[in-house]
DNA sequence: GCAACATATATGATTTAACGTATTTGAGAT
DNA sequence: ATCTCAAATACGTTAAATCATATATGTTGC
């Protein structure tokens, strides 16, 4: 539905895709990006309770795939969806994200809510 | 788009949809069934030109899940998307076949077109 | 029953992915 | 420069998937 105009289009296997999806953390960080639109590491350590080095390593694994883009604002990073990701990318994380509300509930309700809440 | 009518939904975690869609052989398979409706396992076999145990080791992990149902009809037996996915599953499968024609066309055209092409 | 064929499963080896801990990089403040 | 805090990466270990090969199950036709 959220039919963002995207400039130009990142190239994305299937299977890179689902690959990363395919994992706890990864699918909660991204189904969370699809609901909050930008997170900072830390804001994910403490919404999903995990230690700062997996975190990170996870995002690394998005960001080689192109499915986040990351920008540091002084200490901190902020990550999102790629905008430029293809249309069907998008819908497939944003279909997920709508229809299991609850599988990032509780991550949600962890998230310290000072900014963008 | 497809909204097909469906009886009893059965329960799938995102998490083990994905896992399912994260391999190539599983993710081809998948997204043929989307297409062709229904195809036994020598179909596969021919399709994606790999083993027989292979593919049927794969299938048994899709069965697991509920993401195929199987139906033997003599020797043969033959799997379909489960009619009882939850609306979301089969979007996102529809989504990624109809957007990725070119992952699976190779296979496709490996099938003989004896009955159901 | 037995032979032939389609499919499923079991077993052990190999590859791939995830993890915890330690360390490094980078930015802001003093 | 140095201290502090946020984030990223490196390293070695552990766990999980995948695979090839062999074997078992189930169906048809003789």
């Amino acid at each position: 539905m959220t039919s963002v105009a995207s400039s130009t289009c990142v190239s994305l296997s299937p299977l890179s895709l689902f690959k990363c999806l395919a994992e706890e953390t990864r699918l909660k960080t991204l189904l969370m990006l699809c609901v909050k639109d930008e997170l900072c590491v830390c804001d994910l350590t403490e919404a999903l309770n995990l230690s700062q080095p997996k975190i990170s390593r996870h995002l690394a694994d998005l960001r080689k795939c192109e499915l986040v883009a990351d920008e540091r604002r002084g200490k901190w990073v902020y990550y999102r969806l790629n905008p430029s990701l293809p249309a069907w990318a998008k819908e497939v994380i944003h279909l997920s994200a709508t229809n299991n509300a609850d599988y990032i509930e509780g991550a949600l309700n962890n998230l310290k809510c000072d900014a963008g809440c």
